[in-house]
DNA sequence: CTTTTAAATTGACATTTATCAACTAATTAT
DNA sequence: ATAATTAGTTGATAAATGTCAATTTAAAAG
């Protein structure tokens, strides 16, 4: 289970591809760097590859790295007492991972693991906390993706405290379907199990609630793949809680 | 309803009262201020009292300020659907309210409105990102603070998703103990729907656990005063879930 | 000090959700 | 290909939690 760390940069670094990895071009705070900032990030990153189910960060352990994900999807989840799991977050390619106790007590709050295989990047926080120093737009950069970090968490907490079980399983699969993976039939990769935990309930109630969105017409399931038929029904379920 | 806004400057202000802002000296963001930064701030702060149960900051208006609470006790919450609340925080004395959309899309994500009396300075966004620019030590503390606001909310999340009531009213009382009142028999100052509110259930069954804690003898309650008789019970009943 | 109003408490009951066990389908290993 | 293992599904049931209504207590207003 020990990750193969290629030692050899990656094909891509020469050509700044931590660029590109945020989606959005406005959201990604190495645009912020001047080239210089960016050789000096690049020059020392390590390039990881992960198999599937592989675990990339692990929560409890020493905070010392920002993880870029070049490709493949991975899941973010706290660890609870005994066996149990509360997914925040999924990452597809080019998202980074700061936040979850980099800036703080150095801990991390939690694990990262790949979900397919991952390509990603790590790079010393060090080098980060010494960019924050030299360029402040891209410390405010960061205040804002983590703000934004912080307020999809509050979203998801306020919506699995205050609403019932098929309200938070529509907004998992219009947050899967508009955020994740940005297409209509898309393939989770996720077992039924991991879907739950990204909504605090257990697979069994899980699966009946998915089973009712099917027999409503709602969604059509195949195996790890989730066809939604009608979004304005999923909202309606989402909004009514 | 309307805040009374006190134009005249606090009497502490050319003592920098800011510097004062967060109990704990080390995590105080404006320690990291040159004087000259600090008098710029304080310079154009506003110094406005509340009255119990006004609002001091309504979620989903911008996010033009940052404030600081220089005294009295007031709760930061979610507002869902229908009259649903969910408190996430409380702050006392020397707190400093950013987050919550200041960085972000300045929106706020959450209201705050005070519980007791509120003595507080409202500084303009503007001047932190100006601050954020000038002083990098200030942008990094601010990243911290940000940061421990996320750890907070992270394990909020994981308590009231992975544990049954019991465990959350347990921790919830340790919380107010050890980190919000500091003292043992505690003067809440809230109602029971409010504790309820801070551990997503209603307060009927607030009402109930708080009734087994009593007769376990692991409390004694006085109306909104809490006394804490066995901490190692609640910790158990915390751990366990 | 009484009246009025709001908050806290309690009980009975309904609903939601979890647990457990059985079973089927799918995947992996032999 | 077949056996063994794992993931997915279903049903029956228990436990947790919410809802509603009634009652008590406390607080505010007159």
């Amino acid at each position: 289970m020990e990750p193969r760390i290629i030692e050899e940069a990656c094909a891509k670094c020469k050509d700044h591809c931590c660029t590109r990895c945020l989606n959005d071009g406005e959201l990604n705070i190495f645009n912020y760097l001047t080239k210089e900032e960016l050789e000096l990030l690049v020059k020392e990153k390590r390039h990881v590859h992960f198999k599937a189910g592989e675990t990339i960060l692990k929560q409890n352990t020493s905070a010392s790295h920002i993880v870029c994900i070049r490709s493949g999807l991975a899941k973010i989840f706290a660890e609870g007492e005994g066996d149990k799991k509360l997914i925040l977050n999924l990452v597809a390619t080019h998202s980074i991972l700061t936040g979850g106790g980099i800036f703080m007590d150095e801990i991390r709050q939690f694990t990262v693991q790949a979900v397919t295989e991952v390509d990603c990047c790590f790079i010393y926080s060090d080098k980060i906390f010494e960019l924050v120093s030299k360029n402040s737009t891209f410390a405010f950069q960061l205040l804002k993706l983590n703000n934004r970090q912080n307020i999809r968490m509050l979203n998801n907490l306020v919506g699995i405290t205050q609403k019932y079980m098929p309200g938070r399983v529509a907004d998992l699969l219009l947050y899967l379907k508009n955020e994740i993976f940005l297409s209509n039939p898309f393939d989770t990769r996720l077992s039924r199990q991991e879907l739950a935990d990204m909504t605090g309930m257990t697979m069994e109630s899980f699966i009946r609630i998915l089973k009712e969105f099917k027999s409503s017409a709602i969604i059509a399931v195949d195996g790890s793949q989730i066809h939604i038929l009608d979004e304005d029904a999923l909202i309606v379920l989402g909004k009514k809680g």
